[in-house]
DNA sequence: GTCTATATTAAGATAGAC
DNA sequence: GTCTATCTTAATATAGAC
């Protein structure tokens, strides 16, 4: 797949100025290439690109995260995993959510059962461990849910006040909390 | 001012479908004014109309938020207070924030000032209360992000999973929480 | 204060040459 | 696979009558 060479420049573009302001015209600029070209490489237009950089991202995360939650290895050492490859995604938190972006603009519509599909398995993920580790199910559904809260929570105050220590204080702590729920 | 109207109705709007995707046809179908008209009462277009709305959002933040949890009270209480007016707000989970979606689209260098304002301030205030209840400056900081970034990542992970039992549940739990680490 | 009609621009999208 | 040129639509915005 050719798609695959442009992707970090779309979700860039995506995640800078949102579905709809991200513009033919800019993606023309930013990729170097024409719009004709750009419907070459992506008949459907910007639906196209977005769901290539979802599927991009889902496969990210299937590898980079979701299978470390699922494998062997202590819980803390996981979670650190998962904050880790988080941080990286997030540029130290310079960078917001796409599945955010997605969710508040005119796309939500489009994209919503994915961005859905994509939140749930991180979140059964860490389910898993958590119950791995003792905790009952319904204990371990709130603490998985309190830690995409606090991610996503942390990356939507950190774009309000332009203040990216927000995301890494929040990054840093998360694993020990996680844990601590643990005892 | 005959703008006060038609707040509800275009911070539905906005709320729905994003900046970009409320279109004046939208907000004309919705409003039942003609596009002229809709410029008779906010002649600069959208960008008014969503000024409009903040202004008014951070007079209620004002005059139910920040005014309780400045004033007399125990902190429980001054919480309590604060997630009921939060889940008014947000209709128990069913609504986004106006302030992450315009954070998250094509607006943000628009009102991104005045949203951060508003969020400063909201901090500011919960800082207050932990100051006052005893806690040094910088953990004091840190709960009231805290506070504030559980509220968010909640309305994002609401949307995301279509379902406002998330919110609901750590709007209820968020008091008794930020009052435990009083002690 | 509201309307109809229209202007203007820019968006997404395509045709067809190279 | 890329381009120039163009099409079509829909968006914001305005003029001017009532």
């Amino acid at each position: 797949m050719s798609k695959a060479k442009y992707i970090p420049c779309l979700l860039s573009l995506f995640r800078q100025h949102g579905y709809d302001g991200a513009t033919l015209a800019k993606i023309s600029e930013a990729t170097g290439l024409g719009k004709a070209s750009l419907y070459h490489h992506f008949p459907n237009g910007k639906d196209e690109m977005v769901n290539t950089i979802l599927n991009s991202l889902q496969v990210f995360m299937e590898d980079q995260i979701l299978a470390t939650l699922a494998g062997e290895g202590e819980p803390l050492a996981k979670f650190e995993r998962m904050c880790d490859r988080l941080s990286y995604v997030y540029e130290n938190g310079d960078q917001p959510c796409l599945f955010a972006i997605l969710l508040m603009g005119s796309a939500r519509d489009t994209f919503h059962d994915q961005v859905k599909r994509i939140f749930q398995a991180w979140i059964d993920a860490m389910v898993g461990v958590f119950q791995n580790a003792g905790l009952d199910q319904e204990l371990a559904k709130r603490r998985a849910e309190d830690a995409a809260i606090a991610i996503q929570g942390a990356l939507i105050l950190t774009q309000g006040l332009n203040d990216p220590r927000i995301f890494q204080r929040v990054i840093n702590e998360l694993p020990q909390k996680l844990c601590s729920a643990l005892f």
